[in-house]
DNA sequence: TCGTTATATAACCAACGGGCTATGGAATGA
DNA sequence: TCATTCCATAGCCCGTTGGTTATATAACGA
């Protein structure tokens, strides 16, 4: 499995709250990182640490601004992610199928002189 | 966001390689524990722990049959974890608008090539 | 040139993760 | 009763992660 590498790291990334929360941030425009640390009680260092799996994974990109490295969300690498949860998207619909039968069975069964249990 | 211990759950559940395997063989039926420990060069505990990690996500439950503890996969928790993600399906569509917009401005304007603005 | 701002890097630490071996315990079956 | 099978748990090791503080670097503004 060599090329889960690249999965790996994108769920990873996704792993941690404060890297879904920068990546919110940046869905709404790039920053600069200063500007993704306000909201946190967590020094810059650390907010450089998680921008850096970020960048790691794909999901960000850096530019350049005077002394600024403003970050730029890249989407793309959550598509594959995106599709290895849709290839189970079936099975989980799947489920509620099956939830739905046998809700059915509940209903079709009231008619009959024997209750339904619970 | 204090909800958000569950998608963490499920995100690190899906960061390794081994247990996405766990995952996709679960999706084509119940399984024990040594018949999913048998395509991989691991020990068995550690497929124990792997399983422990999915079912702290909640992606996994545990049956009995006699000594075995089949495993049964329960996709719900994907489905959040999928709705996250769709959450930014729009972003990468509008990073491919983005890239025919500049495809486009190169196109026409030729004499002068405008850098793109980070 | 000098101070300020923005960011990165280094060094450190505690906690965790993923692997191992060894062992324990429950259920089966002879 | 006793061996076997399936699985879990306990320790142990070691590399990684997520945070810290302190310091270095880089670009700007005066």
């Amino acid at each position: 499995m060599i090329a889960s590498d690249r999965l790996d790291a994108t769920f990873i990334a996704l792993a941690d709250p404060t890297r879904r929360a920068i990546i919110a941030r940046l869905a709404s425009g790039d920053a600069s990182v200063t500007e993704l640390a306000e909201p946190f009680a967590m020094s810059q260092p650390a907010i450089s640490k998680h921008i850096k799996v970020l960048e790691r994974a794909g999901l960000v990109s850096r530019g350049r601004d005077a002394q600024r490295r403003p970050c730029r969300l890249e989407a793309k690498p959550l598509e594959a992610a995106n599709e290895w949860l849709e290839r189970y998207a079936q099975f989980w619909e799947a489920n509620f199928q099956r939830l739905d039968a046998l809700l059915n069975e509940m209903k079709t069964a009231k008619k009959k002189p024997a209750r339904p249990k619970r």
